[in-house]
DNA sequence: CGATGATTGAATCGTTCGTTTGACAATGGC
DNA sequence: GCCATTGTCAAACGAACGATTCAATCATCG
């Protein structure tokens, strides 16, 4: 996974932050390449020159996001693997090494909290639509690792069944990324204002919970193992 | 919630008719009237005349296709929570209230099953960002109404809680009616090929695990999980 | 039949899109 | 000081978009 660079000061880095900003802002094809360059207050004709065009402009965007959080994903379940040679990952640290790269990645970035949330649930969402092939693999690469790492540590769970079970916790991850300000209007109020810490707890225990389903386990550890957060 | 009528045959059925295939084979923003037009075999003009505008025949087809699934939800709802009277609803019960309506209604449409649910996904995704006010405003009514059965089945799982639980469940049914094909692809068909039905049993499982989590309930005995796959 | 309203068709409107062009600075090495 | 590289700018390109116009056609009924 190629590191994704972008210039520290100029029109390129100033169009690469316009654009990032308006994709989260209003979905990849609702962004014309006038609303970027207006917004970077650069001409018309900067995107295609800096970028070579609208597409790579936005493959690069895409890629910036993406990157660093499916190698912090691997990293994650690699070190969760690591720690119990031989034996099985925990699974609730399986979906944290899943789920909390979206969180501890946000702090790189420009944009504000939200919006790169946002960019992130856009790019799952468009899986299987048009994403760079780089982007495909990359999340391709990552399913695998990952249905492995689960069904070692749910071996009682059919093959199939798991991987239903992983497309559902998926599902579940990438509509709180992209609807969470749905979720406020929705529920007016009632769910609070909780910081992504505490989602991400709730999304762990939530999706640990589907993953286990039919699996009868001793009463001691029935309780909802307790997950480490500072809140 | 008003019924939307097509007529049975004419120009204008031909053009409701591609227009919901293309829909939900290639978005709603990726469609044009040409491209509708196009496949009904019509003028491009036909659009505008017998709908008045684009707009206007989206919103259609997405009431078309919505009403009636929101309507079935409302009523299995009704008959769930009239069958033990001031006690509340299965829990299992209240998720297929809101799950099965999905499957059940896709026979009444000229669609390919694939394609339904494509169309009806697109349009959960699409919540908060453009829908028609009046399916907007049927999907809060379900959700308010849904969120009261889950309270009581649910007692015990604060107000809060609750409500991010059914937003991360309603996460999965939209990525399942979405990304079906995907999910084919990832895994190379070790997802299988199931009926509808079956999946509808996955959901409803694996949703409730999650909706119940933290939940003591009285059991049970160990069982020694038996290594049924592993990769 | 002939009149009237509904429907269709070809042509065209004004916009917006991504991209390209070519003239015009600014910059840095020699 | 000169030249090549690099970046910026206004202008324009062709294509596609939703919508509209208006004459031609059709169906229906008095």
């Amino acid at each position: 996974m190629r590191a994704v660079t972008v210039p520290e000061s100029g029109s390129k880095r100033k169009l690469f932050d316009a654009a990032e900003e308006l994709f989260a802002a209003k979905g990849f094809e609702a962004v014309s390449v006038r609303d970027i360059t207006q917004l970077a207050k650069t001409n018309v004709a900067a995107v295609n020159y800096h970028f070579g065009s609208r597409e790579s402009l936005l493959n690069l965007v895409m890629a910036r996001y993406m990157s660093p959080v499916n190698e912090e994903r691997l990293a994650r379940l690699d070190a969760a693997e690591r720690k119990g040679p031989g034996k099985a990952a925990a699974l609730e640290e399986i979906i944290e090494a899943l789920a909390r790269p979206l969180v501890s990645q946000v702090r790189k970035s420009e944009l504000s909290e939200r919006m790169f949330y946002k960019l992130l649930g856009r790019i799952f969402a468009q899986q299987g639509d048009g994403l760079p092939p780089e982007i495909e693999d990359q999340l391709r690469h990552v399913f695998e690792r990952f249905i492995r790492a689960f069904s070692k540590a749910l071996p009682s769970v059919a093959a199939d069944e798991l991987i239903w079970r992983v497309h559902l916790m998926a599902g579940g991850m990438i509509h709180l990324l992209t609807h969470q300000d749905v979720l406020q209007r929705l529920s007016q109020g009632a769910s609070g204002l909780p910081s992504m810490e505490a989602t991400l707890g709730r999304f762990i225990r939530f999706a640990a919970a589907g993953l286990r389903e039919g699996i009868e386990v001793e009463i001691s550890v029935k309780k909802s193992p307790q997950v480490m957060f500072d809140f």
